[in-house]
This record gives C-alpha cells, structure tokens and sequence, in this order.
DNA sequence: CCTATGACCATAG
DNA sequence: CCTATGGCCATAG
C-alpha cells in the first residue's frame, strides 16, 4: 500500500506533540497515529527530514530506550588544533540535555521520560 | 514477482 | 544485561 502524504502528516503531527523533556517510541508514534505495526516506516521518515525541520525528532527512541539515529550517534572528532570537526556529533544526545532527560552509552530511562498521555 | 534493506518490535534463552 | 530469531512493512532494484 502507496502511503500518501496524509499518512506522512498524521506521523508528523504526533511526533510534533511529544511534549518537551519526555521520549517516545517509534512503535509508539505508529499507534498514536493510528497507524499501528509501521514503526519502521516511521524511522524512515524521521531519517528523510530536512535538516533544518522544527519538528522534536530528538525525542523519538526505539522500544529499548536506546537512540538508533546513526547520526546521533557519530563520535565527536577533532582536529589536530583541538576544533570539532564534525558538527553534527552527538546531536540527539545534546538535545535531550537540554531538556532534562539523561542518556548514558546511547540509552535513556523510558521508565521516567516515556511520553503517555 | 523476488530479494534486500532499514532511525523497529516482541519473545525466548 | 546480551544475542538470536521471526515478524513486521514500505521502498528500491
């Protein structure tokens, strides 16, 4: 089955109501959005964000609590002066921070953040 | 049509 | 905690 753009919207909106300083599954997101069994396609979609989106894409882990967003999860490197060379490092990780949330070797407590409405 | 590939998931050991 | 397994489902070739 074609999945159409209201499809895609409806993923987006309930990705977009994650409050701030809580976490959701991807699987989570897929029911939510009544669309129960694609949580796989919902990683997909996250993965083809443009890179300047406004939408909470930091708050989206799988059902272990482990972030899986390979680029989250690139290693900060540095140069020879000491200067980040890549700036996209640990971006998921930073985020997250800023909004309480706590991940340690790329897993989270969904005991405490998951989102449940 | 068939196979391979994922930012996935539940279960079993 | 970890790995292995089978299932899942849209896309790409």
């Amino acid at each position: 089955m074609a999945l159409s753009l209201d499809l895609k919207r409806s993923i987006w909106q309930v990705v977009a109501s994650i409050p701030v300083g809580r976490v959701a599954t991807y699987g989570q997101i897929a029911s939510m959005a009544g669309q129960p069994g694609r949580a796989r396609w919902v990683g997909r979609l996250l993965s083809e964000l443009p890179q300047a989106t406004t939408l909470p894409w930091h708050r989206v882990v799988n059902a272990s609590g482990q972030i899986t967003n390979p680029h989250a999860l690139i290693q900060i490197q540095r140069n020879a002066s000491g200067q980040i060379t890549n700036p996209h490092a640990l971006i998921q990780i930073q985020r997250l921070a800023l909004e309480g949330i706590k991940v340690n070797n790329a897993r989270l407590s969904l005991k405490q953040h998951q989102w449940q409405p």
